[in-house]
DNA sequence: ATTCTTTTCTAATAGGATTAGCTTTTTGGC
DNA sequence: GCCAAAAAGCTAATCCTATTAGAAAAGAAT
């Protein structure tokens, strides 16, 4: 019975590595505890159990593509911040898949706000991006709405093996990052609203 | 010991029923056969298992889904038959939430070729309506995996709970739709290629 | 040194997936 | 109509994982 020293942390870093190396829906507490060194029940002294160890595993992975993403857009504005980041948020999800597939699921109202809060860090990041873009107030939430499936929808179907066809995807995510930055750059204004000649519901 | 008459398109459907009702992370052979009527070894005399029955589920969901997007896009064509298709693929999602989860596990190799094909519908509905737009025949690609990532991963984000603040999804969903169709309409034609100043990597 | 707390363990329970093998029903050929 | 073969269902058994309960050992604190 010699003791391992286990922590919270160590426990969810070592379900992390499983996560990243068979995949989220693979995860179990018999793989993290054989990773760890100790018996299954072991686990339940740091752990709430397989669900709680989910949700372990997608704070931390948040709280790091927040440092990630942050990093990257350091000392950059405009469209190079963006074209940065929207790399970085790639390479993340392709580096670490298990963590990027455990940070989908969204805190639920009964966990504690900091882990809430932990999730909007991404999201403050692509909004302070967006900030050097001069869009107006009332488009805010549906850019980032929009630059958010578009970086994650692109990213998941690579993942999923969704783009079997044998073009190169890092040529086509490059196309969609640009197509990114020329929406943002069009993006209608106050100044000209005669961007939309057919009536339909308008871009803000 | 009174025959069901179960088939194996009996079992599939009830199981997307489960994926539906309950996530499709919850489907189990034990649902099914409760719903079926039949002891859990039964289901065995259809299907090869919870593995393949979670993509029969989504093979049968593909199927639905290009139905689905192909009927949307009867009697339109350019941004309108985007609009149609485009909210026809959030509709689905919706109220087939489950069915929408299985169809994102994408054909193996080792599937047959049949199943391949049936996924390759949807995209299929996409690659018509592009070609109302003229676009660059070297884009092509490009052009289908940024349009099924934006949808994708909006309506994935959405499904997911990942839009947390009140404001109106619906409206955010009218305006990236707007957003796809001026993409489109302002994507870099052979004829003006100066839409690129900056020397980045470009739109083809 | 002794007591208290914490970590780890073993044992037991419960539920799901899968396989083996038996029984009944249905079907097809005669 | 009868009989064999196939198909569809069942029970029993095995294995794996999660979870809980409670004992034992290690470490910390007095």
């Amino acid at each position: 019975m010699a003791r391992v020293g286990l922590t919270p942390a160590a426990v969810t870093e070592q379900a992390a590595r499983v996560c990243d190396e068979e995949g989220f829906d693979r995860l179990s507490l018999a793989a993290v505890a054989k990773r760890c060194g100790v018996a299954v029940p072991s686990l339940y002294k740091h752990v709430g159990g397989l669900e709680a160890l989910r949700r372990e595993v997608g704070t931390a992975a948040a709280a790091e593509i927040a440092r990630v993403l942050g990093d990257a857009a350091i000392g950059r504005s405009g469209a190079d911040a963006l074209r940065a980041v929207a790399r970085a948020y790639r390479d993340y999800a392709r580096t670490r898949p298990g963590r990027y597939a455990a940070l989908q699921q969204a805190p639920r109202p009964e966990d504690d706000a900091g882990a809430a809060a932990v999730f909007y860090r991404s999201v403050e990041v692509l909004a302070s991006i967006l900030a050097g873009f001069g869009l107006p107030d009332e488009a805010r939430i549906d850019v980032i709405r929009w630059l958010r499936g578009t970086l994650h929808g692109f990213v998941d179907l690579e993942l999923r093996g969704g783009f079997g066809l044998p073009q190169s995807v890092d040529g086509s995510f490059e196309v969609v990052v640009e197509a990114l930055v020329q929406t943002l750059r069009n993006w209608p204004r106050a100044e000209d609203p005669e961007q939309e000649p057919d009536g339909s519901a308008g871009l803000g």
